[in-house]
DNA sequence: CACGTTCATTTGAACGTTCAAATCGCCGAA
DNA sequence: TTCGGCGATTTGAACGTTCAAATGAACGTG
């Protein structure tokens, strides 16, 4: 009878010879350093319980091979993913240049905790929710972030009950607590309103959107509250609610600016509708700055050029990403952690159109 | 003694305790259907090699369980990770816009073929090879995406190299054969110049950027050439090479309309800059669209509200997500698929400003 | 009735890592 | 000399899945 157990231990490579990029395992630098799995394993991630020479000798060998940890295999054993889930928004949104930017912002703020963004795509909130379902179920992310909140917003209460870390862009206004970050819309426009005051205008605007959601409310709250505070009657403030229509917004604009004791000062939702305005008054061969003003809300990277400078209200946009990535942080280190809410200043930048 | 064996063996449940929302396993579905492990995973990955009565079952025990694969122990077991990489590209590039459109689209595309966008950000393209190596050396995506193509880029080079499936958005000119798909920029501008002769402009602007990028080149070269075709004199071409400076932009072209023998036709590389030249037009009492005609570049969405209605070339961004997922998809298919590369049409979108 | 075929299902192993426990070597104290 | 303790390192097991091979059942065929 042939031995084979000898035989197999005799063969010398144990594991088949290497394809060309074949990525080396844990068990070749081991090999190569004269040490175990562990020990590599500890040069990761516990390089404190290494002695110094030995420490030496794994780092050379993994830089000599090119070693990395393979994710998949890390992420199941300790049971995580080192990912952050973000649904990217829509198209077609008011706010999406700032929503473009945070995105930006997030995938840097959440690298500096060692974390990837994961993105994915949805039409609605239901398959958005069966989405984080299906992610948490996988295990696909460790957290989730998300924006463009509601009041009570489903999906905080969807996660919460799932014990998902999340922190949102955006309050909920809801009862359940949990960790979000945003940027004082009613502070914004409130600056915006003081400074139309200070250079003298009366007679004002507020363009916001029809379908009202948090965000539109906030800032249209700090229009009329800054009025009222400062004695401008009510009635000389317009409220114009646009859809997402290039030509009706034109048009109802223009009616407004038609109109009898028109508005001096525009302050609206966003960049966007602020531009629409500007368009308008060219057309009546009024100059933005001048024989009006106007404001816009976001400083999208369009602000700096339209109309000579489009005054703005503008997000701060990379503290938001870093206050999320630290949130989320805390959340992932110890689930129980505290929720924690933070809500952060806008700036005013002035520019020629106001 | 006491016979530790066989108390182990009493043990009921080998499996501890479930926590509140602990994901149920494979495992854990098999038991409640009654059949094997393998079994549940045909049922997922291989529905046709299970009697149709036990697949009923199983999937039962599937939504009963509301059980999902664990991603990272699949990934880990078939040497995959159903993620695309993709770079985020830095901020602040006349670009920007169809970017944010193209990653929307991207992340829409590879859902398709069962895939998530793995984001990673990166100031130079030398940290952004490094994060390739990493992402290859972790097997954390089976596919690369990038943009902002150079000619003979070198990122092309080294995932040719290592053999990690990619697709660029962007020609790269280069000698090695790699999947691609592009926009024919050459034509876009063609189309924008031959409207302009047909009504009726005889002495053209052309606003590229400082830093020569072959879509630069390309969008220029239409201009000429097509020019050049009409019998238009070199000499009533004017190039104006701007920086990302808004201000600096503003000077430039103001000095182009108050010279004399000014363009009256306006082509640029960015609708950022077709909006600076309106605003130019505007504080010199011109009416874009009747004194002078202006084309932008991407129909981002500021475009329909910018100065009434920007007229501008637009990229079919959805078609070239799909073409590059559908590339991408083929190759990680069949890793030696032959290459192949797609030049898309651009489209002529006619608004006031022309 | 034995036998090869085919289809349905199960079993053992493996993917590459980290956790938890065990082992080893060394030093100092009893 | 022995032994406890400590630091450094190794070993066995496990994470949850799929692959590859084995088993079992059912069925016609010679």
């Amino acid at each position: 009878m042939i031995d084979v157990t000898s035989r197999t231990a005799l063969a010398i490579p144990a594991r088949p010879e290497r394809f060309a990029h074949q990525a080396p395992t844990i068990e070749d630098v081991a090999r190569h350093a004269g040490v175990s799995r562990q020990t590599v394993s500890n040069t990761l991630n516990a390089p404190d319980r290494v002695k110094p020479d030995t420490l030496e000798r794994v780092r050379e060998a993994i830089n000599f091979l090119g070693y990395r940890a393979n994710r998949n295999a890390r992420n199941l054993r300790t049971r995580t993913s080192r990912a952050v889930a973000y649904r990217i928004p829509p198209l077609a949104t008011h706010l999406n240049s700032v929503m473009d930017t945070f995105l930006h912002e997030l995938t840097y703020a959440v690298e500096s905790i060692g974390c990837h963004v994961l993105l994915f795509a949805s039409t609605d909130t239901d398959e958005e929710m069966a989405t984080y379902w299906e992610l948490s179920a996988q295990s696909a992310a460790d957290g989730i972030v998300f924006s463009g909140t509601e009041r009570n917003d489903p999906r905080a209460e969807l996660l919460t009950e799932r014990g998902m870390p999340f922190v949102s862009f955006g309050r909920t206004w809801g009862t359940g607590s949990h960790s979000w970050v945003d940027v004082d819309g009613r502070a914004g426009t409130r600056l915006a309103i003081e400074h139309l005051l200070a250079r003298g205008h009366r007679r004002f605007a507020w363009l916001g959107t029809t379908d009202t959601s948090p965000v539109n409310d906030e800032r249209e709250l700090g229009v009329r509250e800054t009025l009222q505070n400062s004695g401008v009657p009510a009635a000389d403030l317009h409220v114009l609610r646009l859809a997402d229509d290039a030509n009706a917004d034109r048009i109802a604009i223009g009616e407004l600016l038609d109109a009898k004791n028109a508005p001096t000062a525009f302050v609206s939702l966003s960049d966007l509708q602020a531009i629409t305005v500007l368009g308008e008054l060219e057309a009546r061969n009024l100059t933005p700055g001048r024989d009006a003003a106007v404001i816009g809300f976001d400083d999208s990277p369009v602000a700096a050029y339209a109309g000579g400078g489009l005054s703005t209200i503008r997000q701060p946009i990379t503290a938001v990403a870093s206050e999320i990535a630290r949130l989320l942080a805390a959340q992932l280190a110890d689930p129980s952690a505290p929720t924690e809410g933070i809500l952060l200043q806008p700036e005013l930048i002035v520019r020629r159109t106001s």
